[in-house]
DNA sequence: GTCTTTCGCTACGACTCGTAGCGTAACTGG
DNA sequence: CCAGTTACGCTACGAGTCGTAGCGAAAGAC
């Protein structure tokens, strides 16, 4: 269907080459003045071809953007805390990316009108990234720096409830307050989650 | 400037209905496919008229979205705990609101590229809105369930944090996840944000 | 009444959209 | 080597939207 075995096959420097021009088209003139002719253009083939293999600008921008999240990575740090704050700065410094932000924000906005665009969004980006959560969550357990869950399913809402926590905080504070994800507030970030508001400014977390 | 004092006073019945028109389009025919030509004709106005009192689209819909989330309210339910989990449970259903979240995702995406339209959704929606992170707080600090901050700046900052995980973790929920902010939900958010990962699961908590 | 500003309306060039048609290029199977 | 099949670049098209300009009429201020 997608592929059959005569004819001319697609060019895979071509897509390359597409992904790689909405990335930069992004960064430069945004997401509302983003147009398939430009895009064209910057990628050195003809309108046509974007059509040919993406149904619209969403669907390409969200396939341009997706490939950015699989940097992330969760390096064993020994301690939980280590490790959430590791995950905070690099989600940070992804969405520091002009690219990044502008691109995910549309299409998130573009997809709560669209249920296979959220679909896609969901398959391409956010469960392949909840592998950090689970993971994570996976060796605080065997350190013995957390309880191991009572059972399967309310592992799993832990899991989307951390992963939303997570996210959400970072996503919120570098677009909707606009200020940057340093060390400090990583920090502070991760101690908010692992020992809660009461217990947060208890003495000797000196800054 | 905005308003000289002499000639023909603008009308404020217009912009009532022009706010409203806008929320109805955003509706019905979402964010991309919102035309300024639609929101005149269902606002029963001139495509001018528009143009004469906002520059675009975008701060259209920041200003129309900003009064929804004046609804929001922090009732005095005597604990922090019962506090937080009613802002958060309002803040759902007000995000569960297809005007709200298309909306919201919308503008803030454009407001990646934007200084101005970045101040004007930070002043007419997000700072107003911290006024119940610093009520339920100052409220917390006098029943004694949080300590005093260690100083103002310190203070704004932790304001700050726990508005960006709140905010961020419902938005996030609400829109990339696409599942309800249920009485669950709000819950188990609330007992993560007092007390942290790591005393989440201890006995007695009974769900 | 006069002045000033807003209003509704129409019209305009410029731009983008998504599609269709054409000839050519690339690869497959007989 | 030669059809058959598919992708490609290019051009052109009607449709829709943009933001602005110009006009006469309406609504208050003085």
């Amino acid at each position: 269907m997608h592929q059959g075995r005569t004819g001319r096959p697609r060019s895979p420097e071509a897509d390359a080459a597409i992904l790689a021009a909405t990335r930069q088209a992004l960064v430069e003139v945004g997401w509302s003045r983003l147009t398939m002719g430009d895009v064209a253009a910057r990628a050195g083939v003809a309108k046509t071809t974007l059509y040919r293999r993406w149904p619209g600008r969403n669907e390409l921008v969200v396939d341009a953007v997706a490939v950015l999240f699989d940097e992330l990575e969760l390096p064993d740090l020994g301690t939980l805390s280590a490790d959430v704050e590791s995950v905070v700065r690099q989600f940070g410094a992804l969405l520091d990316r002009p690219e990044a932000k502008t691109a995910l924000m549309a299409v998130i906005a573009e997809a709560t009108r669209d249920e296979e665009l959220r679909r896609r969004i969901r398959t391409t980006i956010v469960d392949r990234q909840k592998r950090l959560v689970t993971a994570g969550r996976r060796r605080a357990e065997e350190r013995g720096e957390l309880p191991p869950p009572p059972g399967p399913e309310a592992a799993a809402r832990d899991t989307d409830l951390v992963f939303d926590v997570v996210a959400g905080a970072v996503v919120h504070r570098t677009l909707v307050s606009a200020e940057p994800v340093d060390a400090d507030w990583a920090h502070r970030l991760t101690q908010l989650i692992l020992t809660g508001l009461t217990a947060q400014r208890a003495p000797g977390a000196g800054a």
